[in-house]
DNA sequence: TATTTTTAGTTGTCTAGCTAACTATTTTTA
DNA sequence: TAAAAATAGTTAGCTAGACAACTAAAAATA
């Protein structure tokens, strides 16, 4: 049966996981997509980031990354610029209502964290990133 | 860090997966989607089924899976006639070139799978799947 | 029985993810 | 140094997932 099967398992936690997530944003009437919040937080911690680095960081491609990058630029979030030293590359920051936005989502997304992982001994989380690790390789190479 | 978050190595775990058996599925020239192949499943193990049933079962919304089916519709899998005991219902169910291609697909899901689980232990899959419907559940109160 | 409510399915609109094809720079190398 | 190859990013086209709004038919209820 489907149900016991481990990948549509895996599959239906990670949309429960963004669904809930997604949830909890609207509720706080906050204008922002779950990836876009990864994207805007690879920036946050990586000032003048271009986009190749944030796709290596989430493992997304480059259209999908352009895409998100340019959503967060019309909302006002970052500030996108051509890199002075070679102009392929786009020189990505946070932009003042960025900073807030990060600031405010903080609590907002340790609570989504948390509400998912209650009463997952640190064990079990190990065991869990392990195992998941293990899938991830098997089916890389 | 990132990558050592639940969420994220479930959700590219998931990605991975569904990005490696299409590439296998492309590789042998199969014209389908994995989520595709779920709902065929569903049918071939429901004949007469109705798409709130398929729904359920995958645990999809309605407009995904009247999309999913109208795909496998268009290449032939599938039947799709209205339901004669109650009109809004449609009655689904697997054409000759469907069967053909569940039959022909079983080996190569059975590899992708073994691919994915090699080497993780008994003990481990259950484990895991534990561990998920444990998330599972805290995200739907 | 007439009206209201529920149910099954569809359509529209948006975002994300993927592939492929493209432009425009920069780097390699012949 | 001129031509070829690699790199950063964008655009186009497709599927899936989510939400909202809709149609049509069935079921409930007053």
């Amino acid at each position: 049966m489907i149900h016991n099967n481990i990948y549509f398992q895996i599959e239906l936690t990670a949309r429960k996981i963004r669904q809930y997530g997604q949830n909890v944003l609207r509720s706080h009437g906050i204008d922002i997509t779950i990836e876009q919040w990864l994207v805007l937080n690879v920036i946050n911690d990586n000032e003048t980031t271009n986009q190749i680095f944030i796709g290596e960081k989430l493992v997304k491609d480059k259209p999908t990354i352009s895409r998100m990058v340019n959503q967060l630029g019309k909302k006002g979030f970052i500030i996108k610029t051509s890199s002075s030293s070679d102009s392929r590359q786009v020189s990505l920051s946070i932009s003042k209502k960025g900073k807030t936005l990060i600031h405010n989502l903080q609590p907002i997304i340790e609570g989504i964290r948390l509400k998912g992982l209650q009463e997952l001994s640190e064990k079990e989380s190990q065991h869990i990133k392990s195992i998941l690790n293990k899938i991830q390789k098997n089916l890389d190479t």
